[in-house]
DNA sequence: AATGAATGAGCCTTCATTCAT
DNA sequence: TATGAATGAAGGCTCATTCAT
């Protein structure tokens, strides 16, 4: 396939990022993202062939644009501090629902589900971010161990059971709703079951 | 409307629960419920008008099958064995996908929250059972401290943090999947942070 | 045909009637007629086996029951007087809607105009309606002419111009909308025309 | 909704007219003007989203194609003539059954006065013909009496009186049928009551 | 490359009519 | 007689996808 304009492809993604935050993924159709794009009908085609193209497409360029923000900190950082560093992370992404792409996902995974659909492990975003996640925080807490910061048995076991604790936070956000305040409680709790005062 | 055949009407929510189960909330279509129900077009009219009408009876119907079930446990039963059954119970709700309404629920909920629908507490049912679950499994941990089984310093906040936890399990055995020795460990995990040795 | 229940046939004509006069011929439904009568559907068809059925026999018995009305005259009674009251009624008529067949009535025989049904000149209501009325009014000039009291060259013609005009005014109230006192003016107007002052 | 192409708007504009002038517009599918259009449905409906808005747009076709036709008349011409032929006209307008949407236009009015809808005296196509065919009428009586052709004590009401028959005509031919000799009749009637012999 | 009119399948809904009770 | 649940055809409308330009 010649690249075509991938300025174009990429505008895109961009608009119908914002398109599958808003009406994840089941709902979403041609003309929501036509509208979104000022693309003609036809016009789209000669970039993706079906949603589901785009939406894979847009969480790829997700994917690719992580690791780009997040603040940086001082090299004399202690471990609590970036502990806290990376629930603040959380906390954003548990409350950002205008922006985030989360439950189009959990909708696309289950549509998959349902087809009977098996994913290789490496085409499993949802599960592959899942573990990069705990992996970051497992490293991080037997870090904090060593420097005498925290105190935990089996920081596996912990960095799993904090990332499913978060991801439950994650999907009640978006459907029960839930309040700064309740989200903030969670999060101290998490921390203080590592930290030694 | 008159009540018609009340029969009827329960056999139609049965058969819609297994296809809400099976495919979401937002998938379904009329035609979806009309197969599954052997009924005609224009019957399925007679007891529901919509789509919302018939999952909402879906759900109205799975609440007030609940408490059916669950193992009796004897009088003389510890805590720690009250929790177990508790986390027993939690597993198989995990795992259970084939006859599961929840992730056509969290789509339902989803949807209600992009149309700016605001529920009120009385209607979330999502949000009901979530606080119920937290409260009971807040007094069993008091009841296990009371009687010298569990430590907990603030039973209320692990009551809560414990069933984020498992809803993170939930949403994702039904988006990523999970395997059952990966709930085992979380559910173990859970309660040895409880239960003094 | 066994003669069924009489009575019910009539209360059906009787509830259809309303219905057609609310809401022409072509809208009605079986449901329409079925809720304004408080019978069956299946019911409803023990009587009649159509709405083109019900409603001819709706027509019939509006026709049936005229004549019943009407003020009476004394014997002294001046031609004027008998076609100030003949104007009279047809004033009633004109702006009579919540309660008038009229409408219906065109949409039927249209309908069947355009259904290449040729019509016997019995059975033409409309016709028949529109013609008893020209000569009633016919006669009724005659012998105003002859008492000295009207003047008229062609007492048919008059009849038959007079009755255009009236369907005119019918019409227009039932579409466009007319004011009494349009009315009014219009049949002083044709009455100005006869009477010898 | 951007123009699209005219010209296709305009034919399907030209066939619905067929369509509407055969089975009125209470009777009308958006399948009859599909089938009419030699277009697909999805089509029709880049043009026009509802039956209401094709009859709108026909009816102002209708409109703004008149005047189109109708016989010249030299300078010389008396009042009397134009009289004549403005009889003329209203033949051919009584009489043409197959191309008049005038039943259509009664039905389409008929529907809104009984779903309660408000029409501002502009939007009342029937009233406003009615009252310019009127004033037309109006202005040729006044005429033929200053040229001495004409008697008529109250021009205005005349016209109207002659115009309310005419409405009667066209209705009778549209439901009852109407002879073009009844027509003749009725048309020389009127105009033996305004012209001077 | 790009457009957007056009298609036709498929969805939701309503209606006249039937039929077991 | 009488009921009203049930049917399936038909109508209105939307959507993914194609194609001439």
């Amino acid at each position: 396939m010649a690249e075509k304009s991938t300025k174009k492809r990429d505008f895109i993604i961009e608009r119908s990022y914002a398109v599958f935050a808003k009406r994840g993924y089941t709902a979403v159709t041609m003309q929501d993202i036509v509208s979104a794009c000022e693309i003609s009908r036809g016009g789209l085609y000669l970039y993706f062939t079906s949603i589901e193209e785009i939406f894979t497409a847009v969480i790829a360029a997700d994917i690719a644009g992580r690791g780009e923000s997040g603040e940086a900190l001082p090299a004399s950082a202690s471990t609590s501090d970036i502990l806290a560093l990376f629930m603040k992370e959380q906390k954003k992404e548990i409350l950002r629902k205008k922006k985030s792409l989360l439950f189009a996902i959990y909708e696309y995974y289950f549509s998959l589900h349902i087809t009977q659909v098996k994913l290789s492990a490496k085409d499993n975003f949802l599960k592959k971010q899942f573990e990069t996640a705990v992996l970051i925080l497992e490293n991080l807490i037997r870090d904090g161990v060593l420097a005498g910061e925290f105190f935990c048995d089996d920081p596996r076991s912990t960095a799993t059971n904090i990332m499913y604790t978060i991801e439950g936070l994650k999907i009640t956000a978006r459907t029960s709703g839930i309040s700064e305040a309740a989200v903030d409680k969670q999060l101290i709790y998490i921390m203080q079951g590592l930290i030694i005062e």
